[in-house]
DNA sequence: ATGGTGGTGCGACCA
């Protein structure tokens, strides 16, 4: 089965997209980031008209997850059970017997913001979160904008995009502790070269110049790790008119 | 190329 991640940034502008995309990938789960909708705005019927069932948490125009899934999803939770947060940007849900745990992790504008302090306490919510969680499912699949490149493969110029937000050692400790817990960067189980991007700058031309980073990931669980055979990036949506800034990136689970 | 684009919504903020 196919399970994707990918950061829409719209909803309402992208669901063109993601129809096509629907339609010629034939994913299993999407998880979907930056819908900024409200719920009631969410086109779920469209979405079922494609063969997809969702559930989603969001909110006017900022923020805003949901979860694309050809199969029910049962035991549905928002947010991170104990952090008090009005931002919509966790979402997990039960799908064929997979725990699909879906990020949108702050950003934080810069290192030493008060967003960046928030973003890092946010982390450490998650994380302790994440590990009372794989005691429960086994089987987790942690997918999403992380908001967060791993390492200076991840970077198209780490020179200059050193200790700076997305880049920073506090930033990647934390990525590193929630693998930490036993998940692994499934792109990196099958891939390990540099100049893979997932997001590229709307400005400056940075798709055409591959001025990227790749900051959306889909994590899977020690459980899962063997039955992942496949992770990729699928840059041709952002070739489309109007794209977002992010790409589709997915996993292919035996 | 030290600038620049895009979404929301009509300001200014966020990324």
């Amino acid at each position: 089965m196919k399970i994707a991640s990918w950061n829409v940034n719209s909803l309402n502008v992208r669901l063109p997209h993601l129809q096509q995309w629907l339609g010629q990938c034939q994913p299993d789960i999407v998880a979907l980031q930056e819908t900024k909708l409200e719920d009631h705005k969410f086109p779920d019927s469209e979405l079922a008209e494609a063969g997809y069932r969702s559930v989603f948490a969001g909110q006017k125009t900022y923020n805003g997850v949901a979860i694309v899934s050809r199969s029910a999803a049962s035991e549905v939770q928002v947010g991170i059970p104990g952090f008090a947060d009005e931002q919509k940007r966790v979402l997990a849900a039960t799908i064929d017997g997979l725990r699909i745990v879906n990020l949108y992790v702050v950003n934080g504008k810069a290192v030493g913001d008060e967003k960046y302090d928030y973003k890092l306490a946010w982390l450490d919510a998650l994380r302790q979160w994440l590990a009372l969680e794989l005691l429960r499912y086994p089987n987790m699949v942690v997918l999403g904008d992380f908001n967060i490149a791993p390492d200076d493969r991840d970077v198209h110029d780490p020179a200059a995009w050193k200790d700076q937000i997305l880049c920073s050692d506090a930033e990647r400790g934390a990525l590193n502790k929630l693998l930490a817990l036993g998940l692994h960067d499934s792109f990196r189980l099958h891939h390990d070269d540099a100049g893979q991007f997932s997001w590229w700058d709307y400005r400056a031309a940075g798709f055409r110049r591959n001025l990227g980073l790749r900051i959306d990931l889909v994590l899977v669980s020690d459980a899962l790790k063997a039955r992942c055979v496949g992770a990729e990036i699928d840059r041709e949506p952002r070739t489309w008119e109007r794209p977002s800034d992010h790409t589709p990136v997915l996993v292919e689970l035996q």
